[in-house]
DNA sequence: TAAAGATATGTCAAATATGACATAATACAA
DNA sequence: TTGTATTATGTCATATTTGACATATCTTTA
């Protein structure tokens, strides 16, 4: 579908803090995105910190090594909610999380 | 958390654990839970302070008055996206998500 | 170099979230 | 009261997200 395919290619083209003026992404869009690369970014930085293997992750988070890979990729089909949730996995508390969303 | 809040929450239907049975509710699940709520609560105060009615937030997101209201009362169908979406599109900022969020 | 380990990508059926609608419940004036 | 506006709840077809799997692409180690 074409609207996937976009969609995927928005967050496949980003890079971190250069948002949507490229994409002509409204504000909202472009923080949205910004938001979850973010998150997505420090948790594979918490992951690695701790050692561990997407595979040891996705069993953290009752998942699989490849949504693991998705999620860390900024793969568009990932929730907010499933990387906060794997956030809050790795042992990230609120202000840990309060200091990812506002940098 | 205390009593009165997980009985709130189980009679709106949130299914915690493989059971639902409130014993197994992990640190992580509920602190996944009470972001969402608190972000939630966080939503109906902006909408307020703005003097906005749920439809007209709802014409702000492009959703319906029924879904804003779900939002704004922890309805376990909405997603973290939903309501950081609908955040942003109030106008918040990432520093006031990450203020709401470390609370 | 090759093998092994780790991560990335593509796909899909099942699970979950979505907007929309109808309608009930509540609030708040006239 | 009776209306009128606003918010809550239930339902459902559609859309999106999910874990899982196969397989490809790195990455490291011998």
């Amino acid at each position: 579908m074409r609207k996937e395919k976009i969609k995927k290619l928005k967050s496949k083209g980003w890079k971190i803090g250069s948002a949507g003026d490229f994409l002509g992404l409204s504000p909202e869009e472009s923080a949205y995105i910004d938001l979850k690369l973010n998150l997505s970014a420090n948790l594979r930085k918490l992951r690695t910190e701790q050692n561990l293997t997407q595979i040891e992750m996705a069993k953290l988070i009752h998942s699989s090594q490849s949504r693991v890979a998705k999620i860390e990729t900024g793969d568009p089909t990932v929730s907010l909610d499933l990387i906060i949730k794997s956030l809050l996995a790795l042992g990230a508390s609120k202000k840990q999380l309060a200091r990812v969303i506002s940098s």
